[in-house]
DNA sequence: AATGGTTTCAAACAGGTGTTTCAAACGGTG
DNA sequence: CACCGTTTGAAACACCTGTTTGAAACCATT
């Protein structure tokens, strides 16, 4: 959207179930997901997709270029796969920032392990390079702004945009924090504990609870909640990871 | 604590201005901090150390254990640089909350760039590998720990200890975001309302605030707080960012 | 001064990297 | 079928990597 990108500097943008460019991109994406720019070689990502070496060079000019456009690619298939929510009018606020913290959650986390199109994003967040404004402005504004946008009305406009924006980044910073640090969480947290507490469903219901306490929307949290048959149905129009290759 | 550990490999220990040993340990770290472990070579270190490329084989073996040792110095320092607040007997707990919240921040985010100890242990987390487990027991899970007690205290031991965990991932997390993706959320926020809103300073006071309004402590955030005064003023024993090296 | 262990150094080694080359195969068009 | 731009293929290139070598320099102790 708010990419000028020229975009596909390959000599062709073909579709189709054995187009090369695809299998390199996301042969690519996968192998810089697990191993970094770096680590990651074009021999091993050409041999997972059974493409010469020189194809690389054909289609995408040089590894960085290729880096670059499995990033764009990842992010623009993770958009398919778990679009946003949509509402009908009349919505309460309190219903979209459940449908929008578990649709973050399934989108960061997945119900299975999370898809090599995430991981490559979370690189891309945490260790920036050329691909990542387009990341932002393409795929983290558009999710940001919604989420601003629910807590606004949630506060019934009481709060300033950048007293939002500050309560927004505390809710992404909660679920990202189990996306970017799940290992270290799943080290100091015992295993059964992440299972019941910190599942993705579970979590979703803690932390718009969470939120909803910490702007006097309902009972504080010491009070234990029951809520969830009331806020916890998503109409989100997949609720299921949808794993694609 | 909990690591056994032989540790210091290679052939002497010893202490000093010139200690080429420790020379290496340095450059190691800001070098793999920097660029990563693959990107981080060798020859670069060795020439940042003032030191033969023979010298990191002499002293530590291998690239690998250079590594494992290069996050521990990390960590050992970083624990010195920002040791845990202590607190008097019959000190409020939302102070010592405070406190610990700015700490880690402090820790975090430093008051200028974050030293390259943090952005070493921050890779490890992200990306673990066998230097994890150490890292661990040894830095994060103490600190852990603290905030829990601190959090079981607030509550009067109303909540079991997986709650009262939650409760601490939803602290760390907040904090976590800024330092992890704090590259995006440049990005996300106009330069002004970071500097003014999401300082390190301002950041502690917003995320207890958030953390006591959740569990009722307070008044909720909607009505705006000004308990600075009675909340900001920290017993820690440093409180600016000691910059060394 | 001579010894023997420790530490430094320049040089070389073997292996892997991204990239390029250029000829062969392909596939639609006249 | 012959043509020609597009795509593939195996091999080679130049470079950089971690690691090792073996001799020199150092330094406290005899």
């Amino acid at each position: 959207m708010a990419s000028i990108s020229v975009s596909k500097a390959g000599p062709v943008a073909s579709e189709g179930p054995d187009d090369p460019r695809g299998r390199i991109l996301t042969a690519a994406g996968q192998e810089f997901a697990e191993k970094g720019f770096e680590a990651a070689t074009i021999r091993d990502i050409c041999t997972l997709a059974t493409v010469n070496v020189a194809a690389v060079n054909y289609y995408f000019g040089d590894k960085h270029r290729l880096y670059i456009e499995s990033v764009r690619h990842a992010h623009e298939e993770r958009s398919q796969q778990v679009p946003l929510p949509e509402w009908v009018d009349g919505t309460p606020a309190a219903k979209k920032l459940r449908d929008f913290v578990g649709n973050m959650l399934q989108r960061m986390l997945g119900f299975d392990h999370p898809p090599w199109q995430v991981r490559l994003m979370l690189r891309e967040i945490l260790h920036p390079t050329d691909a990542c404004r387009e990341l932002v402005e393409d795929y983290i504004r558009p999710h940001f702004t919604v989420l601003c946008s629910i807590l606004n009305e949630l506060t019934d406009g009481e709060m300033s945009p950048p007293e939002v924006r500050r309560i927004g980044l505390s809710v992404v910073g909660q679920c990202f924090l189990y996306r970017a640090a799940g290992d270290v969480v799943g080290m100091l947290i015992p295993p059964n504990e992440i299972e019941n507490l910190h599942n993705p469903v579970d979590l979703a219901d803690y932390v718009t609870s969470f939120c909803l306490a910490a702007l006097g929307k309902h009972s504080p949290l010491s009070v234990e909640v029951s809520q969830e048959q009331s806020l916890s149905a998503t109409s989100g129009p997949s609720d299921q990871d949808v794993e694609s290759n």
